[in-house]
This record gives C-alpha cells, sequence and structure tokens, in this order.
DNA sequence: CTAGGGTTAG
C-alpha cells in the first residue's frame, strides 16, 4: 500500500507551481528568439534557472526550431548542473539537425559520464549520427547499449538500428535485427526494402516488399522508387498500376517518383498526366517537386511546358535554375542557356558547380569555345568556384569537339587534380570525331583499363581504328571484349502513342504490328531516296558505336519507331522518340529527309542530347 | 524519436 503512494506522488523537486505559470507555456509557442528570450528571463527570475522542465523547454526551443539558435541552447546547456535525458536528447537532435553528428556522439559519451541514464528516445537520434559519418564502431557499441538498456524490443530504436546497418551496407546485420524484433511495422520492412535495393538487390527488396504484411504509400513508392533508381522503368510503371488499383493514395513522393521514371523513358505523354494529376490534386508544389517536373519536361522533349513550370514558380531554387539551363544545354540552344544564366544572375541568385556544369556543357554542345572559355576563367576569378573534374570533363569535351585536341590534351594535364575516366573519355570522343587514331588509341587504352567492364569504350576504340581501315586492330578490341565477357548494351528506341511505351530493337520483330512497321520503313526509305538520301552503308560496317552491325540498316531501332510514328499519328504531328544509345550518322541523315519529304517534326532524345529534326535540317547542325 | 522524391560533363 505504502509503495503505490510512493510511486504516486509526485518527487518534491518537481512539485512546484510552475505548471501553472504561463511563461513556461507560452515557451513552445514562442515564433522568434527575441520572445524566447524575454520568456527566459521571466522565468529565470520567478528561479527556475536550474529547473530541468523549465530549461528544458527552453532548450528545445533553441535547439530544434525553425527560428531557433542552437548556440544559445548550448549556453543554457551549460549553465545546467545536472540536465536530464530530456535535454540531453534534445540538444543531441540539435546537433544532428545543424549536421554536427560528430558533436552528437561525444555528447552522448558526456551523457554517460555525467551518469545520465540514456533513454528510449536517446538511440534514434544518436544512431542517425554514427550513419551520418559512417562511425561504424561506434554503432555497434550503441547497439550493445540498446540491449543492455532494455530497448531490444522498441520499434523506433530497432527501426534505427536496421537504418543504421543499411546505411553501412550490412545487409546481414540489418537482416539479424529485423528478424529478432518481437513486432515489427510498416518502418522496419521499408527500411529493409530500400536496404537491399541500395546495395544493389531490387529483386531481393522486391521479394521483401511482396511479404510485407501492410503495405502502405511510403513502402509502395520506396518500392517503386528502386526500380526508377535502377533504371527499371518498366517495371516501375507495373507497380504503380497496381498500386493505382488498390487504391493507396498517390502523394507528392510517389509523383515525384513516378515523374523520375516518365523522364528515364522520355514518356512524354504519362509525364504530363502526373503533372496534371499533382496541380488538380493540391498536391503541394515545393522546390524539389517543380525541379523534377521540370527536368522531366526537359528530357522528354518538351522545353516549351518546362519554361511554363519554371516561369510560374514564385520562388525558383537553384536546382530549378540549373535543371532549365540544363534542359537549353542538351537541346543545342547555347546561346539561350547562357542568356538564363545571366537572367539567374539579375535575380541575385548564385549559381554553384552544377551551374557551370550545364552552362559549360551548353557552350560544348553548341560550339561556343570562347564563351565557354570565358565562363571557366570566371568561375574562380568571378565566383570563388573551384573548378572540379566535371568541369575539366566538360571543358575537353568543349575543346575537343571544336578540334583543338592540343588544347584538351594540355587542360588535361594542367589539371591539379589526377584525370578521371569521364574527363579522359572525353578526349577520346573527340579523337573518334576527329580521326586523331595516334592520340585516340593512347587514350583509349587508358580508359578500357580504368574501366573495364564499360563496353561503351571498347566499341569507341574499335570505332577508331575501323574508321582508319586498321581491321585487325579492330578485331583485337573486339576479341578483348568476348574474353572479358563484356556485352554490348543493346540498341533501342522508343516512341509513345496515346500514353503506350512503345520499344524497338534493330531488326526486331517482337511488335504485334511488325508486319506493317516493316512496309512503312520500306515506303520510307523509297520516298527519302528519291530527295537524295543514299544509305552510309560505310556505317554499316565500321559503325560498331550504335546498334548491332548485323542488323540492316534499314531496320535499325529507329527507324522502326519512326516508321510506327508516321503509321499511327496524324499528319502535322510531332514525333517523339527516345532511344539508349547515341544517333547514328545514317539514322540522322534519313531523320533529317523524312523531316522534310513527310513534313513532320521529328524529336529525338538520344543518349547525349536531343535533336529536333525539322524541314530537313537538324538543331544539332550536325554538330554532335 | 524511425522508412519514400530534385538539378551534374562524356
Amino acid at each position: 500500500m505504502t509503495s503505490l503512494q510512493v510511486l504516486q506522488a509526485t518527487p518534491p523537486h518537481l512539485s512546484s507551481p510552475k505548471t501553472q505559470i504561463s511563461p513556461l507555456r507560452g515557451i513552445e509557442s514562442c515564433s522568434t528568439m527575441a520572445e524566447l528570450k524575454q520568456l527566459h528571463s521571466q522565468v529565470i527570475r520567478l528561479g527556475l534557472a536550474a529547473d530541468n522542465d523549465a530549461m528544458g523547454r527552453v532548450i528545445k526551443f533553441c535547439a530544434l526550431s525553425k527560428n531557433g539558435d542552437l548556440g544559445y541552447a548550448l549556453q543554457v546547456f551549460d549553465t545546467m548542473l545536472h540536465p536530464d535525458a530530456f535535454i540531453y536528447n534534445t540538444v543531441m537532435r540539435g546537433y544532428l539537425q545543424c549536421h554536427l553528428p560528430r558533436n552528437c556522439i561525444v555528447l552522448y559519451s558526456q551523457m554517460l559520464q555525467d551518469s545520465v541514464t540514456p533513454n528510449k528516445y536517446t538511440f534514434p537520434s544518436v544512431l542517425r549520427a554514427c550513419c551520418s559519418y559512417d562511425a561504424i564502431g561506434e554503432g555497434k557499441q550503441l547497439h550493445a547499449h540498446v540491449v543492455k538498456l532494455g530497448y531490444g524490443a522498441d520499434g523506433f530504436c530497432q527501426n534505427n538500428l536496421i537504418h543504421m546497418y543499411v546505411k553501412f551496407q550490412s545487409l546481414e546485420e540489418a537482416r539479424r535485427v529485423f528478424d529478432k524484433m518481437p513486432r515489427t511495422d510498416a518502418v522496419s520492412w521499408t527500411t529493409l526494402i530500400t536496404g537491399y535495393s541500395q546495395c544493389g538487390f531490387v529483386d531481393e527488396a522486391f521479394e521483401i516488399f511482396e511479404l510485407m504484411p501492410e503495405k502502405n504509400s511510403v513502402s509502395w513508392n520506396a518500392m517503386i522508387s528502386s526500380y526508377v533508381q535502377s533504371d527499371r522503368f518498366h517495371e516501375a510503371f507495373a507497380l504503380f498500376q497496381r498500386m493505382r488499383v488498390e487504391k493507396v493514395e498517390l502523394d507528392k513522393f510517389m509523383a515525384a517518383s513516378m515523374l523520375s521514371a516518365c523522364t528515364g523513358l522520355g514518356a512524354l505523354e504519362q509525364g504530363k498526366w502526373i503533372h496534371g494529376y499533382i496541380e488538380k490534386s493540391g498536391i503541394e508544389l515545393d522546390s524539389k517537386l517543380a525541379t523534377t517536373i521540370i527536368d522531366m519536361y526537359c528530357k522528354c522533349g518538351c522545353l516549351e511546358k518546362a519554361f511554363e513550370v519554371f516561369n510560374g514558380l514564385s520562388h525558383k531554387g537553384i536546382s530549378s535554375w540549373n535543371c532549365m539551363i540544363g534542359g537549353l544545354a542538351m537541346h543545342g540552344k547555347g546561346e539561350a542557356a547562357i542568356e538564363l544564366f545571366e537572367k539567374m544572375q539579375r535575380d541575385m541568385v548564385a549559381p554553384d558547380n552544377i551551374t557551370f556544369v550545364n552552362v559549360l556543357s551548353a557552350c560544348a554542345h553548341s560550339g561556343l569555345v570562347e564563351e565557354g572559355q570565358r565562363y571557366f576563367q570566371s568561375m574562380i576569378e568571378v565566383h570563388g568556384i573551384e573548378p572540379r573534374k566535371e568541369h575539366f570533363g566538360c571543358m575537353v569535351d568543349l575543346l575537343g569537339r571544336a578540334g583543338m585536341l592540343e588544347e584538351a590534351r594540355k587542360l588535361i594535364s594542367e589539371m591539379p587534380m589526377s584525370p578521371d575516366v569521364g574527363v579522359l573519355g572525353a578526349l577520346l570522343g573527340a579523337c573518334k570525331i576527329h580521326g586523331n587514331v595516334e592520340l585516340g588509341e593512347h587514350i583509349g587504352k587508358r580508359v578500357i583499363e580504368l574501366e573495364p567492364e564499360n563496353s561503351g569504350r571498347y566499341v569507341l576504340l574499335a570505332n577508331l581504328y575501323a574508321n582508319v581501315g586498321r581491321w585487325e586492330d579492330v578485331a583485337n578490341v573486339r576479341r578483348l571484349m568476348n574474353d572479358r565477357g563484356v556485352k554490348k548494351v543493346p540498341g533501342f528506341s522508343m516512341i509513345e502513342l496515346e500514353g503506350v511505351v512503345n520499344e524497338f530493337i534493330a531488326g526486331g520483330g517482337a511488335h504485334p504490328q511488325t508486319k506493317e512497321i516493316y512496309a512503312k520503313v520500306d515506303e520510307m526509305l523509297k520516298c527519302i531516296r528519291s530527295a537524295g538520301y543514299v544509305p552510309d552503308t560505310e556505317g554499316v560496317l565500321h559503325d560498331l558505336d550504335e546498334e548491332e552491325k548485323e542488323n540492316p540498316l534499314y531496320y535499325h531501332s529507329e527507324k522502326l519507331a519512326i516508321a510506327f510514328g508516321l503509321l499511327k499519328t496524324k499528319p502535322g504531328e510531332t514525333l517523339r522518340i527516345s532511344k539508349n544509345l547515341r544517333v547514328c550518322k545514317d539514322c540522322h541523315q534519313a531523320s533529317k529527309l523524312i523531316s522534310k519529304v513527310f513534313d513532320r517534326d521529328i524529336i529525338v532524345r538520344d543518349r547525349n542530347r536531343f535533336h529536333h529534326f525539322k524541314r530537313g535540317e537538324c538543331s544539332c547542325k550536325d554538330y554532335w
């Protein structure tokens, strides 16, 4: 009887009338630090300067709220003689929020030294702190503490442990924690799913997803975005379809993932649908989502719509600017990209390193050599941004494309960091364009050894040899590829019609309307022949870059897609094709003529950029 | 107190 009374009685040091005092409750509803400081001094005058409850509230506001001030929180914290676990937890969360994970861990050990026992709210933040700087040793110790203090069944602690091991890429450990949990929830499952997928085990992630008992929209999105991030867009679409059938809410994260899927495929109609859904469902258009939409329109070949969304933004984030500039660059509109870049600065948005990658690549794609050089110079001199490898890569590309191979080589030798495959690859590409075998051979071999699994590098070197008739060397490269088991990426083209994605592979016959399509190709070629088309048979033999040379040139996937587009659309409609490799020379020539003879605009997205074919001309001005 | 989304050259 007595013991129960003791338990129910309020301990003497907490039994002040302060809960009735208004300044304490006012602290939570503060909106500025000035307001808070006033309340803080009132509370001190009431004699509560050492009171954990009162100071805990003050610290919580300073450390965690949007208008807080971690420095002030720390000052208050330092005055506390016996801060309790809540206060420690709060300051640790504050450190985490300010991206000071190390301080968070240090504070945890201080907490232990001060003999304050961590509670179940302590571990989520400390474990997350370990994640953010790969503190594996500390993480394992914390795991032991969690168990020792009896939180082996606490969902929050356990889920954070799973998350931590996932971050460390220790799937076995993550799995062990998961399997030991007496009760798992959606968070545990979803964390495991993203873990498997981030380690490259997307199929295993899907198996887990299927086993999961109660899927919510976060779990659905985790799986969908796993597919998107591993370029498995069709599976993303299929899962999305299933999700819609099961009436799961489409929220902004899901919308973002599906927009990326559309971007990946170049599926404009589907992308428009998601965009429309966002508008009519009132999903909040934050700056991330806006950027995703803009990117979708840019990469699906619709710059007008991208601009429409971009111009409609009241607050344009740096990513939105970057995205738009990059979009213009991809479409070969170098001058417009530069113009937008200047406008961005007039709007007082400071460019970052990504901005410069895009600006430099805009110059490279449009042959604006001097402008590019000037902007490269200005990075340090005007903007105080140190050029990175990517920027050197852009410059090598810029110079190389323009035929200034010697300058490009010189730039590489002057780079303050060692050139990566990207930089060397840009030079190799330039050697291919300008037929410089000597330099190309040297760079090509280096690049292949740096990235022996990348088929594109072998193909490029083989092409270089083929262009000058060094067939023996071509054969050697091919043999090397075979010996190492490196497979060429098969080429395909896609055209979306009425929201349906149609994919073609060179010489393929999987499409239900194969016969009609091939007939249309033949008709198409007959028509452009009379307009002067001569098949680039040289390319058939030599150009291993694009699609299997065994496949007849006439039936490259791009031509099949165009033929299908002509069959299925009305006169005057623009055809939009996207493909996974670069446009080959012959398809490029054919597309130009088709655009003229059939009076159709054709927009082709290739691996690197866009080609707008119109009245017999291409927007790339054959500079690609 | 825990899980899901954006912009980066070749």
